[in-house]
RNA sequence: GGGCUCGUAGUCUAGUGGUUAUGAUACCGCCCUUACAAGGCGGUGGUCACCGGUUCGAAUCCGGUCGGGCCCA
């Protein structure tokens, strides 16, 4: 029989919205509560949303069945830069040519379509989060919060404005944070420039020519003999003419290039912190939107066309003494794949530089799952360089509800209750605080996206009305450690000095089946909807479930074929237990249980409900679902079904009816036990199979059910079964080793075995079609004809 | 360069000191047995990356080498 997936899905899919799992009811149990990672709105569910939110969702259906109340919350995250970039890339406009009001209203609206879509993708994917409580990040109240949390740190004294150089992107114009960075290896012209001095020719090796016109000295170490007698002495830059100091510092590697390098603002960090310690002049040429301003050679380049011009000024006056390739690690911007530069603005700061000490104690107070990740949350706080950065020179954001007085320069903040604000709209007759004057002037940057989603644990608990206190769990993305984890315990630090949950469990990203992440760009993307039809939602849960925690997944079409074949078979167990308890009364007290295979079932069940158990509690999704895996494919299809088939039919022929109603009970009793482990695993085909087997006291979903508690491990032995298993395995090989024809019925056979194993004999027989079987004692198992 | 992590049949994977190393997939043979051929049974396939050490005993612990991945310089 053909499984329609595709309707099963559909059906509870509905039924589920019917029973309200989609909403959260406030119950007296004891809590069980998270944030989710509100998925960007970038246009589509994607393989790795398909990937990471189902582990969340497990722990939510199994937390669920054992009593907790449970909340799973929902949240989009619609805000700052990547919706800007779906809006121009959607509607095919720029949002620096439209007036604010209408790109604004344009962001809305294809966010909006994009979030919808997405919404009916997730519930497909049986994901079964709190959607009627879902927050957008632009939401009024969300925006209200964010600003209101954010003014508590301006009047703390956490957050902070400084005028200093910061790291830049040139193609997004705007400021942006350490964690915004990566890396990125390309080949450079490593370029030697004659500089002159008073002892003549001075070279200079650099990879960033262009800066020429911004270089403020020349350093070397201050232990380089080359160079020792030149300190304190200028240097005449070339092309540009005017003179720099030629200064000493650590930080210049010696046998880097030829040992001296210019130093620009801002060629570079380093560059910086150079030029900080040694309180050198500013002289920034490079613009925001990443064009050079200088005295005229190079201006109105952008930075890769002014560093050919240069090379070739400077080729034409023979200034060029050497010039190679070289490979070179750059740091762009994340987003948008565009090196970084370091401009001077004004910009809003968290701290954090001075904080690292109790950031890294409260990391120590949340669990790590799996434990080594704390180590790489640490590794970041150790690398720290900068405070966090949180203001973007964007459109699309909530921002900042502050003005700056133009008479006396005080900075003016919004009051709660005008919350949520825009300072640029709220201006009408508002006065400086403090001198009264009415020039002001409002904040025109917007917020980090960051900022608001550090605060996410306080958006979910406002959404149920709770005070923002500690949260059960925390699931994201190893990836963003350096950003969601860090800065959300950045805020749970400055907002109650508690972590912000007590677990943290940590994904990996989704790679193909060489090893290579997963993108759009790269084109290594999957088909997710035709993967989707073919194998089924709960296929695609099973592929989740099979990656141990932390680690990468590939994406590998076997791992579909495995889930949709586990599937199939789940039924086909339902459909073959279900026709064996008809006409009996199913499920019913398991009180007295005579016969040796049903005790045997019931004891092993209990064992793997410990070890599912267990595996859940940690996290350990793929442990506690292989170990059902193999219990019901192996212990409980291939033998206890098969044995039970066997031995119902000759219990039929015989008339015993108490041991048909025993078998009745007891495999309908461990295949609805089966189901509701898999539950939360595979939770369509196993509310299929629940409705169909029969069971006096079915609930109207299985994820009503209670989480199954290990009844018999102790009550029953089930090492007293295992030598007639032992006896199975023993007739298949034989038969399977048999000339010429290994099927078919067996003529005769005899047992030997350590145990007796008379009264089984029937049973073998009526298993594997022997016409005359006896069994003898012996040392080990042998088989005769 | 530093930190973390991984290296087990063609591929993926279990296994943190104790018989003959787990399972999946692929492959081969047989079987359409009244739940399931999207199934069942049986089989081939591994110097557990390499070198050394600790131990009665090492895939497992320690040190080193090589190679991948991630993060940070």
């Amino acid at each position: 029989m053909d499984l329609d997936i595709e309707g099963i899905e559909a059906k509870w899919i509905k039924k589920w919205e019917d029973l309200g799992f989609y909403s959260y009811k406030k119950t007296k149990g004891a809590r069980y509560t998270t944030d989710t990672p509100p998925p960007t709105v970038s246009g589509e569910m994607h393989i790795g949303h398909v990937f990471a939110y189902p582990l969340q969702d497990f722990t939510a259906r199994y937390k669920r069945m054992r009593g907790y109340d449970v909340y799973y919350p929902w949240g989009f995250d619609d805000n700052g830069l990547p919706t800007e970039r779906l809006t121009e890339k959607t509607l095919g406009v720029r949002g620096s040519d439209q007036p604010l009001d209408q790109f604004r209203e344009m962001v809305r609206r294809v966010s909006k379509e994009s979030e919808d879509k997405m919404l009916r993708s997730f519930k497909s994917l049986g994901i079964s989060a709190a959607f009627d409580t879902a927050y957008r990040t632009v939401s009024p109240e969300v925006i209200a919060l964010s600003q209101k949390l954010f003014l508590d740190l301006v009047r703390k004294g956490i957050a902070y404005t400084a005028d200093g150089p910061t790291i830049w992107c040139p193609a997004c114009r705007t400021a942006i944070a350490q964690a915004d960075l990566k890396d990125m290896e390309r080949n450079s012209d490593f370029v030697t420039i004659a500089f002159s001095s008073i002892k003549g020719e001075l070279l200079i090796a650099t990879t960033r020519p262009e800066l020429l016109g911004a270089c403020v000295a020349l350093a070397a170490n201050p232990g380089d003999e080359r160079y020792k007698s030149l300190f304190g002495t200028q240097a005449t830059v070339p092309l540009y003419g005017n003179d720099v100091p030629i200064i000493g510092d650590e930080s210049v590697d010696m046998n880097k290039g030829t040992g001296i390098e210019m130093v620009c603002t801002f060629g570079d960090q380093n560059d910086m912190e150079i030029w900080r310690r040694k309180k050198l002049n500013t002289r920034v040429i490079v613009t925001r939107n990443g064009k050079i301003s200088d005295t005229g050679i190079l201006s109105g380049l952008g930075i890769p066309e002014a560093r050919k011009a240069i090379i070739e000024k400077l080729l034409e006056t023979k200034l060029v003494k050497d010039r190679t390739r070289k490979k070179q690690v750059v740091n762009v911007h994340e987003r948008c794949d565009t090196p970084v530069e370091i401009l001077v603005s004004r910009q809003w700061f968290v701290h954090t530089m001075d904080e690292k000490g109790r950031l890294r104690e409260l990391g120590r107070k949340i669990q790590w799952f799996p434990e080594y990740m704390r180590t790489r949350f640490e590794n970041w706080i150790d690398g720290m360089k900068w405070d966090w950065l949180v203001s973007r020179q964007r459109f699309y954001g909530v921002p900042f509800p502050v003005w700056y007085c133009n008479n006396c320069g005080e900075m003016i903040l919004a009051s709660e209750k005008d919350l949520p604000l825009d300072p640029r709209a709220a201006m009408d007759g508002r006065k400086c605080t403090k001198c009264g004057s009415g020039s002001i002037s409002p904040d025109t940057d917007v917020m980090d996206t960051w900022l608001t989603s550090s605060i996410s644990p306080c958006i979910v608990s406002r959404a149920i009305g709770d005070p923002c206190d500690t949260l059960s769990a925390r699931f994201q993305g190893h990836d963003i450690i350096s950003t969601w984890a860090y800065t959300s315990i950045v805020r749970a630090l400055h907002n109650s000095g508690k972590p912000p949950w007590n677990q943290v469990v940590l994904n990996g990203i989704v790679t193909d089946p060489l090893g290579q992440k997963v993108s759009k760009s790269r084109g290594n993307a999957p088909d997710l909807d035709a993967i989707h039809k073919k194998y089924g939602a709960d296929a695609l849960r099973y592929w989740s479930s099979s990656t141990v925690t932390g680690e990468d997944a590939a994406v590998r079409e076997q791992d579909f074929v495995r889930g949709r074949r586990l599937v199939i078979k789940i039924f086909n167990a339902s459909r073959l237990v279900s026709m064996m308890s008809e006409g009996v009364s199913g499920a019913a007290e398991l009180q007295n249980v005579n016969l040796p295979f049903n005790r045997w079932v019931l004891s092993t069940l209990g064992r793997i409900v410990s070890d599912v158990t267990a595996g859940l509690e940690e996290y350990s999704f793929a442990r506690a679902r292989s170990a059902l895996d193999n219990f019901f494919w192996n212990s409980f299809c291939d033998n206890y079904l098969e044995i039970a088939k066997s031995y119902r039919s000759l219990a039929l022929s015989r008339d015993e009816n108490s041991e048909v109603q025993e078998i009745a009970s007891v495999a309908s009793y461990a295949m609805i036990q089966i189901l509701k482990l898999y539950a939360p695993f595979l939770p369509f085909i196993t509310e299929e199979s629940y409705a169909m087997i029969p069971n006096q006291n079915r609930k109207d979903s299985i994820h009503l059910e209670s989480w199954p508690e290990d009844e018999f491990s102790s009550r029953f032995r089930q090492d007293e079964f295992e030598p007639v298993l032992e006896v199975i395995d023993g007739i298949r090989a034989y038969r399977s080793s048999r000339k010429p024809s290994p099927g078919g019925p067996i003529e005769s056979l005899t047992i030997v075995h350590p145990k007796e194993m008379r009264q089984y004999l029937p049973l073998f027989s009526a298993m594997f079609k022997i016409s005359k079987i006896n069994s003898e004692l012996g040392e080990t198992l042998s088989l005769k004809a």
